[in-house]
RNA sequence: GGCGACGUAGCCAAGUGGUAAGGCAGAGGUCUGCAAAACCUUCAUCGUGGGUUCGAUUCCCACCGUCGCCUCCA
């Protein structure tokens, strides 16, 4: 399996460890429903697992939840329901939206909320060793002890500070010692959830959690360590520092980003408000046909998502059923050949496009002139397995 | 400012130094009591201008244009 490690930018062989792969996702943060951008990300995670799985290699995959940031917060505030009621239902819907498109359930889902105390226990060895201290309640990273910072973003300080600035964060914070610090511990706010802490009543950063999550559930190094490109800066940035600078180094072997999936000429995000969610696409269509949506773009390549893919992702989807159905042949080596490739294209940096064109070919040899009532031939069995991999089993037959 | 992607038929999109897969939509047809589905057929000279070459959509240069991300975010 050939992947793009964001950390080396090309294309490099994955080299699994004694049999063994762990994945790490960064997940959501559960206060609003699941749209094709989530959807997208964690389905190319899912393929990735499956093709592992099938390779006869042992995954693990883990996919945390952020259910404590000031989104959370906020929601819970204006609905009046307690932020932890509002995590879990949130998270059902998610987990149930997934499972509609077909992912399989991750080996572990932590939730932030539950590994406060480890967290309190890394930012302890970070301040004992100076590489954060603490002000007020708060504790802040120091950048200035990190120089690597922005190695994996390939982003200079000057630019990254005058970014920061343009964004309204705030790199003159007075307490800051060096612009780029980041929060590792904030301190309550009246009303807010908080836990005990050295530096007194509070909460964590967003970033230590991941840091803290992953190693606890995978060790380290990280095999592959994920989520959206949009997360590389500052989130995974942030993950390294700390991870290194307490001695986990290093800290992810294969960092795995997907690109962005844009709608009505934008970023597809919650502020933005230009939201297409999972559950009503599948309203429309089989989940299976929605995973052969997502699975016709490339990982990194950032696309735009128009209503007319929904329609063509169901007529494919139409043609595998029928191709499953009808009586078609295909020889043995052909069918042979066709695996084959579909493989070489998946192994190819997860070229999803090029596996599905693959299962066009052989949709097309079933289809072609037959109208024969033996299904069940080596063809079919072939482009249903095929399509297992992409996590776009098909059912039955829904006539 | 930094990083990156991209310009191929109405739309999505693959691809190669020798005259362009596939899909959606559209058109025609087969099937059907009608229709749907399915199947068959049909539909482009590859952003602009140069250059290299026997020959470029594919290589080089320039230009134009589009887009994404950059401490809320997958």
């Amino acid at each position: 399996m050939q992947l793009f490690d964001t950390a080396r930018q090309e294309v490099v062989p994955f080299e699994p460890r004694g049999g063994r792969v762990g994945i790490y996702v960064c997940g959501i943060t559960p206060y609003d429903s699941a749209h094709l951008g989530h959807a997208f990300v964690y389905h190319v995670f899912d393929v990735l697992h499956r093709r592992f799985r099938d390779a006869g290699l042992g995954v693990r995959s883990v996919r945390n939840v952020t259910d404590v940031d000031d989104d959370i917060l906020r929601v819970a505030r204006e609905r009046g329901v307690d932020f932890r009621a509002l995590a879990t239902e949130q998270i059902r819907m998610f987990d149930h939206d997934m499972a509609e498109i077909g992912l399989l359930p991750v080996d572990a889902a932590p939730r932030a909320t539950e590994h406060v105390e480890e967290m309190v226990g890394w930012i302890v060895r970070l301040v004992d060793d100076a590489y954060a201290y603490a002000v007020g309640g708060w504790v802040f990273f120091d950048s200035g002890m990190y120089p690597d910072y922005g190695r994996l973003s390939r982003l200079d300080h000057p630019t990254m500070i005058e970014l920061s600035r343009e964004r309204g964060a705030n790199p003159d914070d007075p307490r800051k010692r060096h612009p780029l610090d980041f929060v590792l511990w904030q301190a309550s706010a009246p009303g807010e959830p908080s836990w005990p802490s050295p530096w007194g009543q509070g909460r964590p950063g967003w970033h230590i959690e991941c840091t803290v999550m992953s190693t606890g559930a995978l060790g380290h190094p990280i095999d592959i360590h994920g989520g959206g490109d949009d997360l590389i800066f500052p989130h995974h940035e942030s993950e390294i520092a700390q991870a290194e600078a307490a001695g986990v180094a290093p800290y992810v072997r294969h960092w795995s980003h997907v690109a962005m999936v844009n709608h009505e000429g934008e970023k597809m995000s919650k502020s933005l408000g230009n939201l297409v969610f999972v559950r009503d696409l599948v309203r429309r269509v089989p989940g299976a046909a929605v995973r052969l949506l997502l699975a016709s773009h490339h990982y990194r390549t950032s696309w735009t998502y128009d209503d007319h893919e929904v329609d063509a992702a169901a007529a494919r989807h139409r043609r595998y059923v029928a191709a499953m159905q009808g009586g078609g042949t295909l020889s043995h080596e052909a069918a042979h050949a066709h695996e084959q490739r579909f493989f070489e294209r998946l192994d190819d940096d997860l070229d999803t496009p090029g596996a599905l064109d693959e299962l066009d070919a052989i949709a097309a040899e079933l289809s072609s002139g037959s109208t024969g009532v033996a299904p069940g031939t080596e063809g079919q069995q072939l482009l249903g397995r095929l399509l297992g991999v992409l996590g776009a089993e098909t059912e039955a037959v829904p006539a």
